[in-house]
DNA sequence: CGACTTTGTATCGTGATACGATATGAGGGC
DNA sequence: GCCCTCATATCGTATCACGATACAAAGTCG
């Protein structure tokens, strides 16, 4: 790889374009594997936010947004759709009576145990598809 | 990481979690860092695969809807927006007289050049965040 | 060299969803 | 208690990928 500040080679290009695309290829897979059992691409990101919050099974609203990297208001709808499918659940916050806990349902867990290991295998076999060139 | 077929540690979740999280906090700052030059994430992406294309730097509707892991006719439509603002043109493919060749305009390569070095200076600050677990 | 199948691009209408703007109500400092 | 901030929620809007469909060129095979 170039050194900082000097312009790309074509080889670097190359790179890039590799890696980005050994993460669509993957957020391909994840999605088409995800939807066929049901579930939209978010819905799963929603449920392995909460089970693989550190320390923790379950998060408030805001903290979902920042490790879904998206605007509490779309969490908000995100949380709202998935509590429609049965997936997850809302109940009150232990400390801070403006936050919500959300957490997984019985279903919820079930469904994101048998994904998850669907994606660990995918991950093991695209192997160094998907590390980040530098 | 556990074994294959064993159930998931509270561990594998979490390790997957960040993965993800490191997934798309990449996303997100490619999202904002081009939204600032004035094109999509789409359009971003549609350049450095042809600049990134292998051995060559220009690619057909088909080719890209691979690498971009999109259906023809949405590479068709992201072409178009793409064209209407002056980043990539298209031309006669050089021995298929059904395909297209789309390839960079100067203002594309010149875009596409600022935004690459960039991105290449993320990777490198994110560091391992971004190693997939296996 | 015709008829039939496959391949590459393009068009159109639709659905999903992330967002900005806005609202409501509970903390917390002073 | 007053004010400002924070957490959640609602609503209208815009973007964009998609399926269905169409059409033209290429390949195939008698």
């Amino acid at each position: 790889m170039t050194t900082e500040g000097e312009p790309l080679t074509k080889r670097d290009f190359e790179a890039l374009a590799r890696f980005r695309f050994g993460i669509r290829s993957y957020l391909r897979f994840s999605e088409e594997t995800v939807r066929g059992h049901g579930l939209t691409p978010q819905q799963y990101q929603l449920l392995l936010a909460l089970k693989g919050f550190p320390d923790r099974d379950w998060a408030s609203v805001r903290e979902l947004a920042d490790r879904l990297q998206l605007r509490h208001n779309s969490v908000v709808e995100l949380v709202n759709r998935a509590q429609g499918e049965g997936l997850v659940t809302r109940a009150a916050h232990p400390t801070d009576a403006r936050a919500v806990r959300v957490l997984l349902t019985k279903l919820g867990e079930k469904v994101l145990a048998q994904l998850s290991t669907l994606h660990r295998d995918e991950l093991r076999r695209m192997g160094s598809a998907l590390t980040p060139p530098v």
